[in-house]
DNA sequence: TTGTAAGCGTTATCAC
DNA sequence: GTGATAACGCTTACAA
């Protein structure tokens, strides 16, 4: 491996001139700046990583932590990130799995955004705690270290309520999503609301857990019971779809007897047939504004917590045309 | 930071012994080792990866290099390989974009898996002479540090002709993907060279991008010059989800008027309708043939270039039902 | 303008 | 068994 050392030696300087000049220094002479530079490139040299990190403490270097690679919408949210990333001098490495959360601690990282259940609250506050900037875009957690980024969720859930209850349905389900999750808690809170206010409404709850296979279980429980057209929210698309597989599978229809609504507005959502209603918001501006607030936080800037807007998207699934 | 020195000074013993205690060394008593070991943990301390990485010369961490992240069937091949690489004490790391290049050259991965065009052969084989090691999933390149892991793209696109072929087609498209994918290139290689084989077939090939505009775009010229039923060969599934969109808002029908089949079984095409046939793969087994191929070359055994398999997934795109 | 030297947190080679 | 000490490659006062 060439070193400066090596480029020095070559030069016939100090190490210490030849990092002035690679780091493009005034103190040194165009001259022996060129000199060196020409050497370097003859050399092949590229800097060492490792120790320009331990040297200054710093990396330059952004973690993106996710549950697993395979979330549909994951690829606009690491785009978003990325761009703005880029932008201001830093790199973006995407980890998943426990293991890789001692990045944050070994100071492999100089800040993580957190889209993990896998971290345990205690687990971000101890890292917040020695020093370490996190944005957290799962969870509520109040530290000088954390910014919180979050989607709306109770406005969406309220949307998507009102939505199937405006077109008079009065037999609802809704199929949630794991315990552990902060989105699927809050849409929860946000329906009971909402379906709290109609006193006629009949509103039963299934267990999911934002997969397809947990929707299509809840769409067979539906069917078993099914007396009436019923409206189904699913807290979001992926168990929406996985409920569109069992109900063509059976005599029922979508947007007939089954009407539905999800939440994300995946891309699968547009293909499924009928297209599913759903709530819709943008991963992109959602993941450029997790990594502004990182860059912030460590710049030491005093931020606030931000919030991002959700729309409605009709869809026939709900009978609409 | 609480670094070893810290711990060294707390337990009364030198850094080296705390050192030997942190990493198991047998040459510590049991005794003292509990004693600094109880001190880290009371101090918090995490070891510094820079650090380490500096001075063992290596991170125990893999680069996954992707184009971008939105990929449709990513999800699975880093899945294979992070489970692979966890197994064997090695971490995984996703990036894209020119500027984390640089990982490789400045040691701060062990290793690069790449499946990104935006690598020319040229950086890898330099970086492949300077030591590194390298598994190429988009290329074939021939140097003792770089191993391929490839599709069978000629077997795969093989079925997807000889499937539409036997069923009496003799008008044919092919829409093509980018100019410098190595994917496609064998690919369209392998339809010539087959449709060669028959005499009274006309084949018309169309310029496409792998993304789902450019299917749109051949969609329209193909129903432009529309005459008799044809059948479309689409290099990915992503453009013949693009022809799709396109076939839809015409009189014509897939499966009746538009033949199709695609390249990949990505997860939308079970859901477009009619079922797209398409090609399959295992994208896990990939991956994950991928990061053993890359252990054992950093490991300095030797290893032979693989081949993943294909299959072909019939579909009612192509009249079967 | 350039050189000297200390130090970042580890690991590893020696002595004792 | 344990302790000095050098080294990994780099940055940065401070000295010349």
């Amino acid at each position: 491996m060439v070193s400066i050392k090596d480029i020095a030696k070559k030069a016939g300087v100090s190490i210490s001139t030849v990092s002035y000049a690679l780091n493009g220094s005034p103190k040194v002479t165009d001259e022996t700046c060129a000199r060196i530079l020409a050497i370097a490139k003859e050399l092949n040299y590229t800097p060492n990583a490792a120790a320009r990190t331990l040297k200054k403490r710093e990396s330059k270097i952004i973690g993106v932590f996710l549950t697993d690679f395979s979330g549909p919408f994951y690829g606009h949210l690491l785009q978003g990130i990325k761009e703005y990333l880029n932008g201001h001098d830093y790199e973006l490495i995407v980890c998943s799995g426990s293991q890789s959360h001692r990045f944050l601690p070994e100071r492999m990282i100089d800040g993580a955004i957190i889209l993990d259940a896998a971290f345990t609250d205690e687990e971000l506050l101890q890292h917040a705690d020695r020093g370490h900037k996190i944005v957290v875009l799962d969870r509520e957690l109040i530290h000088p270290n954390i910014n919180q980024v979050l989607l709306d969720n109770k406005a969406g859930a309220n949307l998507a309520a009102d939505y199937v209850l405006e077109k008079g349905h009065r037999k609802l389900y809704v199929v949630a999503g794991p315990q552990d999750s902060y989105d699927s808690d809050k849409r929860l809170h946000a329906v009971r609301q909402t379906v709290g206010r109609y006193k006629d409404v009949d509103c039963t709850e299934l267990p999911g857990s934002f997969d397809k296979e947990s929707g299509e279980k809840a769409a067979r429980r539906i069917l078993e019971a099914y007396k009436e057209p019923a409206a189904v929210l699913c807290l979001n698309d992926e168990m929406a779809v996985g409920v569109y597989n069992t109900v063509a599978e059976s005599e029922y229809r979508i947007g007939e007897h089954i009407h539905i609504i999800g939440f994300d507005n995946i891309e699968l959502s547009a293909y499924v047939s009928p297209r599913l209603a759903t709530i819709d918001y943008s991963k992109h501006k959602w993941g450029a504004l997790a990594a502004e607030q990182l860059l912030k936080l460590i710049a030491g800037e005093k931020v606030e917590h931000e919030r991002i807007y959700v729309t409605l998207v009709k869809g026939e699934s709900v009978g609409d045309v």
